[in-house]
Formats: C-alpha cells, sequence, structure tokens
DNA sequence: TGCCAGGGATTAG
DNA sequence: CTAATCCATGGC
C-alpha cells in the first residue's frame, strides 16, 4: 500500500482534503455526497452558505420539507434532509464539536453509526475528515481501484476493507496520510479516464473492464 | 439518450 | 450474511 500511497503522490501531489471549509461542513458534504457527484454538492453547499443555513441549529429548524427543496440538486432531496437533521441533532445532543473532541474514536463511530442514514462511509469520511481521527475511508472509487490493481475481489465487506488498508499502509502519522490516500485515490478516479480518452489501461468507470490503473 | 454518481435503509432469502 | 429495491437530480 505505501508503494501505491508513493505513486498517487508522485502523480497528483498532496490534496489537502476535505474540500471545505469547516468541521460541520465536512459532515454536511459527507450525507449530500452520497451516491452524488461532489460538483452537485458543492452547489448546495455554496446554497445553504448564502442562505445563512451552514449550522446544526439552523438546518434543524427548518421544516424538512423546506430543507429538501434547499437540497434538491443533491439528490434524494427527501431522503437527505432527514438524514441531514438526524446528523445535526445528534451533533447538538453530543455538545457540537467541543463535546467530541475528548472522545475515543471507538465510541464516536459506534455512535455516529447509530445515527440515522449515516453508514460506514460517511461514518468514516466524518471521522476522518472532520474530526481528524486515523481511520480510513472505503468509498466505490477506492474499491475500484484496488479491484482494477488486483489488491481485492472489491466485494469485501467495508471492515475488510478498511482493516486492510489501514494494517498495510505503514505510516508513523496515520490520520494525515489515510486522508491524503484517499483524497489520492478519488483524484486519480477523477482523473484517469480523462487523462486516457482511449479508456486503453485506465478506465475506472462502472461497466468499463479495460486494463488497469496505475500500472506503471 | 441512457448510464452513472465519493451510500444507506429496508426487506427478503 | 448476501441480494434486490428504493430514494432523485443533473452531467456527459
Amino acid at each position: 500500500m505505501n508503494e501505491l500511497y508513493a505513486r498517487l503522490l508522485t502523480a497528483y501531489g498532496a490534496q489537502g482534503w476535505w474540500p471545505a471549509e469547516t468541521p460541520f461542513e465536512v459532515m454536511v458534504g459527507a450525507v449530500l455526497t452520497q451516491n452524488t457527484t461532489w460538483i452537485q454538492v458543492e452547489r448546495v453547499i455554496a446554497r445553504l452558505r448564502a442562505a445563512a443555513l451552514l449550522s446544526p441549529a439552523s438546518l434543524l429548524d427548518l421544516p424538512v420539507d423546506s430543507l429538501a427543496e434547499h437540497i434538491r440538486p443533491a439528490g434524494y432531496p427527501r431522503v437527505k434532509a432527514r438524514r441531514l437533521q438526524a446528523l445535526c441533532a445528534w451533533l447538538m445532543a453530543s455538545g457540537d464539536l467541543a463535546g467530541l473532541a475528548d472522545r475515543p474514536t471507538d465510541a464516536l463511530r459506534a455512535d455516529l453509526l447509530a445515527v440515522h442514514g449515516v453508514g460506514p462511509e460517511t461514518a468514516d469520511s466524518i471521522l476522518l475528515y472532520a474530526l481528524a481521527r486515523p481511520v480510513f475511508v472505503i468509498d466505490a472509487y477506492t474499491r475500484r481501484i484496488l479491484a482494477r490493481l488486483g489488491l481485492v475481489t472489491g466485494r469485501e465487506p467495508y471492515e475488510v476493507l478498511r482493516r486492510q488498508v489501514e494494517s498495510t499502509l505503514h505510516t508513523d502519522d496515520p490520520a494525515r496520510d489515510y486522508n491524503e490516500l484517499h483524497a489520492l485515490l478519488v483524484r486519480h478516479a477523477k482523473t484517469a479516464c480523462r487523462a486516457r480518452p482511449q479508456c486503453a489501461a485506465c478506465c475506472l468507470r462502472v461497466g468499463c473492464s479495460a486494463g488497469q490503473a496505475l500500472e506503471s
């Protein structure tokens, strides 16, 4: 895993994720980006910011149908409005970011997974990118790239893949390097097809079985 | 034009 | 535990 990390870092440079202004924006983005392109999420975040709604209390005060209208461009508006409010309720009940700071990562992870609409990837994104905890995030891109490289089958359960990456990436600063590696994998996934239009040896889109990524 | 996107809940086997 | 189905909008 270290070799892959090194190659990605050389190819793309440090990504400095997550693309958000505040930890709370990371949390909102983590929910909004579920099965949705990041560009749509950026639009919705900008819209929420312009409406001065980017705080747990503001999102929670809004009627759920009204919140759904605000986030409509990110898809699943009714579903995600409910999920955002569940996350906000949990955050406020936990004493906001300050209330989370002293709690162990394992406890936070269990807490997050109990919130409606927060699954493994969303929980780990929040832990890593909002709270700087040493947890690696497995998403569709990561799964696909590692499978293309022959490192995994891609069908392993989430936890298996997470353990595998965490145990094979040797580092003295896990939070920083889990952050960078995952960001680089996403960057590569978004870049590869564009870099090689013929899709001869890189394509990471669903349905394309040609070649492998990062073969050289 | 149809396929797909940085998932998760629910239900069924 | 695995497999389907639903949720929905916008880009290419």
